[in-house]
DNA sequence: ATTATTTTGTATCAATCGATACAGAATTGA
DNA sequence: TCAATTCTGTATCGATTGATACAAAATAAT
């Protein structure tokens, strides 16, 4: 018993992904999100909230797409190493082919260091959690099927992981070149096959 | 033949350091940056120009006091694998010993979204690119005297080791805990021992 | 002492920020 | 058809932003 909605909440959700993405969390102005998403002010305050809560949710929607999408699609490969390997090729790829160098909006986010709001930071820091949770789960199965040297520690190891990843999508913003990254990749991922583990 | 300063330039620029690290470059009001380094708004300007040259120039200090120093300081150990080692262990420490998690203002730098200021991307690079740089040579000198595997690409690895520097300085923003830390560094330092270089 | 020059402090500029008040438009239920 | 409810669009709120105008103050040179 209402008038309804002019627009689709989840294209407007995508609209607000793009803006911040290229803006910046704090960089995005309340202006340039609701004319990127189509609507007005009010109509953004009114399906949203506020600024804070549309980022919130904003960035939800971005981990499911960008980072849960692929971690499910990888978790299904047979080799846990090969898994792994994929992650990397996959953000490499991504980084060179995304003309405007956005980098990621998770970890951009995470070092917008203005802002001390302690409740997103608990956030991003979950959703780094699950990366390093999917690495570690793939390096405790490659260890059992003798993948990689027993001398790894998985833990700690998916603790190298994730900094690199972190460390890929800041280097794909200043140079995203193939040889910066694979050059990053590459000797990280060594680590996984030498000492051709005897046994 | 005019009135003099009444504050040191340099002193200011070190207030300005503070201000610029804990509270982020578009963080950092003029009236805070003022604020912090006592004196007022016109006198900001007259002896900086604007707020984007004030930051240029307190990031070069910044670079100078925290990143060069060391680089040279490390430079002069006889072992090259010792310095590198060195860089992470002094890396993690810092980051554990700071109260206020702010991580590096280079690095926060190179990823607050907003601005897309070339000139100042550019700049952050050759600074990254200085700590690529005293990797790469300290590798090649480690490679020359055996103290790492034969294997490595020294160009490839400093782009790693870079890497891990941005990973480990973005963790302990979120998690500067010693098992995070180390939990990246350990394993990464691994890489250059293993496999016990035979010759 | 007077002039020239630079810094300082107050007070304020236009622009932009996040967020709303309000009235009219559009729908459903009665 | 009418009342209740929600959304849309305009117009604007107070606060804050980066940046200055202006005059008084403080020095050096003449």
């Amino acid at each position: 018993m209402a008038r309804p909605r002019n627009f689709q909440e989840d294209q407007a959700l995508d609209a607000a992904i793009e803006c911040f993405w290229r803006q910046g969390r704090d960089g995005a102005s309340v202006r340039a999100l609701a004319a990127e998403m189509g609507i007005n002010g009010p109509s953004l305050y009114n399906a949203f909230g506020d600024k804070q809560a549309l980022f919130a949710r904003a960035l939800e929607k971005y981990v499911d797409c960008f980072v849960r999408e692929r971690i499910v699609r990888l978790e299904a490969l047979p080799s846990p190493k090969a898994a792994i390997k994929g992650f990397f090729e996959e953000l490499v790829r991504r980084s060179i082919e995304d003309p405007e160098q956005r980098g990621c909006l998770l970890i951009n986010a995470a070092l917008e260091g203005s802002s001390n709001d302690p409740t997103l930071q608990a956030e991003v820091q979950r959703y780094l959690g699950e990366i390093r949770s999917f690495f570690q789960r793939r390096l405790e199965q490659a260890a059992a099927l003798n993948e990689i040297p027993e001398t790894l520690n998985p833990e700690e190891v998916s603790r190298l992981l994730l900094a690199v990843v972190i460390g890929l999508r800041v280097t794909a913003r200043l140079d995203p070149t193939e040889a910066a990254l694979n050059g990053v990749v590459l000797p990280m991922l060594s680590l996984l096959d030498s000492p051709a583990s005897p046994r």
